[in-house]
DNA sequence: CCCATCCATTGATCTAAATCAAGAAAAGCC
DNA sequence: GGCTTTTCTTGATTTAGATCAATGGATGGG
């Protein structure tokens, strides 16, 4: 069985290997289960490995003045760790657990370095994830800037309709910035429009 | 003299470099000169290429619902376009203009592919540019889901004082998602507290 | 230098979402 | 299966910021 299925079917999706070139990355890479609810990342840490969700899920987020802020959710085929703090080395200024019993594949950060200088692919693979996770973040920041809770809420749900399923309602909320009461409410207002 | 002074400085600070391969890349370069309130991309249109600030001031901005607003602004030494339109050259969604006559140093789309293709430091750097860029964007995301606004206006301020010197207040408002009257309100409570 | 446009401020309302509070439903655990 | 904890909903109230409206000041083009 291939522990790294997933991991390497994406990264395939962005850059070809061949075998060679897979074995060779793959014995950077480690495995690690981590039960439901349990850290991966605490802030004030530093972010010694990347993570990329082979099962499971998990979020992170920051807490400002007791309350939290989901930054963002990875499930399976997501990629997940406090960049800033695992590239600089400094401490995290994020929070990371898991929400269901998870199975993690990870680049420690010397890893990472070394593949960097060594494997140009790798390079090519790292850059496209952070290009594609900015273009993310763009979109989201400015719909968060400009549209109306109800569109946020629905293209969220569009958008990720597995994380709906898998995630308490009141997460889903912090994500976008409500509460949860709001967002109860903004689900039946959606409810009864319909 | 040196028109592309700044550019190498950045790109140096990043990647080192001989004067061969900064020679080679300044040849896929090219200078533009845009005079004050001049659209650099509409929205629509395919963002051809990416522009690097050596002198004067642009904004980015998305229009919703007849409302604009600013993602970003970019002074001298900042990088500016539409990525995602940069990337695969589909219809741009934020309109960039000019805020003062400005001289921009344009990357196209084929001089781009073609260096990532033949010079790996061009990798190195524009992996890093974006890097960056994302680092940055999340923390702003966060800090805009989680910071009251005073808050997050004096951090603005501290982080960019010659932008706040430059640039009309009304669009600050923009950029932090307020209405002009409410940063107005906003600054003077400020200057009260004080 | 003058006029027009843009810009910042202030005041009076209005409204969407937060907060406070309570209870029902669902899930998890011994 | 019953108990605890978590989650979601609903209601009443408060509040931060938007909106509407008006004014004075600054800027810039001709």
């Amino acid at each position: 069985m291939d522990l790294y299925r997933l991991y390497f079917q994406q990264f395939k999706e962005k850059v070809p290997l061949t075998i060679e070139e897979q074995e060779q990355i793959q014995s950077y890479l480690t495995l690690k289960k981590i039960s439901k609810k349990q850290y991966f990342l605490q802030e004030g840490e530093v972010c010694k490995s990347y993570a990329f969700v082979e099962k499971g899920s998990l979020r992170k987020y920051s807490i400002e003045t007791g309350n939290e802020h989901i930054i963002q959710f990875a499930i399976e085929g997501w990629t997940v760790g406090d960049l800033l703090s695992f590239l600089s080395e400094e401490p995290a200024t994020y929070h990371i657990d898991t929400l269901e019993d998870s199975e993690l594949i990870l680049m420690s950060k010397s890893a990472h370095d070394e593949l960097l200088s060594i494997q140009p692919k790798y390079e090519t693979y790292f850059r496209l994830l952070i290009t594609g996770a900015y273009i993310a973040l763009q979109r989201r920041h400015s719909f968060t800037l400009s549209l109306p809770v109800e569109q946020r809420y629905t293209d969220f749900v569009e958008k990720y309709p597995e994380i709906v399923k898998r995630v308490p309602q009141h997460m889903i909320a912090s994500y976008l910035g409500l509460t949860p009461e709001t967002l109860s409410r903004v689900r039946k207002r959606l409810a009864k429009g319909k």
